[in-house]
DNA sequence: CAGTGGTCTAGACCACTTT
DNA sequence: AAGTGGTCTAGACCACTGA
């Protein structure tokens, strides 16, 4: 195949896909072709094909299970946890958070948000207020940012609910939304009056604040968030490679 | 080739580079042979050797450049910093801290440092103290433990200049150790007296605490690190993927 | 058993770098 | 012009899954 000042076909051909799943053509769960079917769909070599997959995997888009198939990713809570979810204990170990819902409401988008979720200015946006505890310790405060187009059933009774598991489950089952990237920044920050008693705290303690923005597949943003750790008993772990 | 309930061959041929650039027996800068030649003398297919010289780039472990060749990594202070130093200023960009060592003293590993370090108990160790300046500001206090066989010369007047540096670059020039891989865990925690008066900052003003634990080529821990960052005017950035 | 992805091989052609 | 890695192709065989 030719390229004359073209990206490469496997990026071609990641690209093709990426955009079936991002607008919903094929929808979570879905099982792909076969390997040599969607070669010769496409017009490339099955090699070809072999390497846009790998990086579809790599990137949590798709799944590959031999002697199965190949599927569209489904956002599952333990996945959605395991992906995004940082924290762990003084030892190591992965911790698992109870959630609970402690405020919701609505209104336009201030204006750094409005810039960063790229909403037109004055556009809705649902607040969502949790406490998160582990190991039954409210260890989290976290306040979430989320455009109201995305999540139109929010006053409903059951919202609160939905909102103490991953929100991003929610987002691949209302909308077909794979959550698939997310940068997060970190500082220091003294706790206030009511942080402090949300956690168990003396106003001033020294919180570990967690900024994230995250996208979706199609690389919109879908969510502001930060959360705020105590820290005494769990750390923010990191791999650097 | 056969693979009765081995690891695949891609994976072998990855160990087997991986233990000569640990080794030394391929020093970093190197020039590889080229891959039909590397190929046939590993007795691999050369999409084989390819499969795993892929691995080896992703790990940092050699750099490829088409038309001329394929080299072992070299480490250098621009390299490491971009690889390791994840602070950011507050729009996000990359800053270049300016470093100078505060103390330097020697003396026997702790138990919890000559266990995470895998030292015999008593076994020295050097302990260097360092204050990092971001455009000019004092912002960061550090506290690097590293084993006293690693850096024999430390004693020597000209150490402090290279200390001043990526300690990394130093690792390889003088033992030909890469450092491939850290594991960073953070927390927030209140500034002591003389930690405060380092960073013209109040005792007791919230910093963020970065600990760290570093990896060589044959996955040997070859430092600890803690880093106690002022975060009023710069973030710690990650990428959730 | 049939069908899937995982591994491994072999080779052609292109783009880039250096001589 | 010669040599390198990057791309793309084509096909064989294996390991795993589920009917």
């Amino acid at each position: 195949m030719r390229r004359p000042g073209a990206s490469p076909l496997y990026a071609q051909v990641e690209a093709i896909l990426t955009d079936r799943i991002a607008r919903g053509d094929w929808p979570p769960g879905l099982l792909l072709p076969a390997e040599p079917d969607l070669a010769s769909e496409l017009g490339v070599s099955p090699g070809t094909l072999r390497r846009a997959l790998a990086r579809l995997e790599r990137r949590h888009l798709i799944e590959r299970r031999q002697g199965r198939g190949t599927f569209v990713a489904q956002q599952t809570s333990a996945q959605a946890l395991g992906q995004f979810f940082r924290v762990r204990d003084l030892s190591g170990k992965p911790v698992r958070p109870e959630t609970v819902v402690t405020g919701i409401t609505t209104g336009p988008a201030m204006g750094e948000e409005a810039v960063r979720l790229r909403l037109v200015p004055g556009e809705k946006v649902h607040r969502i207020e949790r406490l998160r505890s582990l190991n039954g310790v409210p260890q989290i405060v976290e306040r979430i940012v989320v455009p109201a187009a995305l999540f139109p059933g929010l006053s409903l009774p059951l919202a609160p609910q939905r909102l103490e598991t991953e929100i991003y489950v929610h987002y691949q089952q209302a909308h077909g939304i794979i959550v698939v990237r997310a940068e997060e920044t970190l500082s220091a920050r003294a706790a206030s009056t009511e942080e402090a008693r949300a956690l168990g705290r003396e106003p001033g303690a020294p919180l570990l604040v967690i900024e994230r923005i995250t996208y979706d597949a199609a690389g919109r943003p879908v969510e502001l968030r930060v959360s705020l750790l105590d820290t005494r008993d769990h750390r923010y772990a990191v791999e650097l490679v």
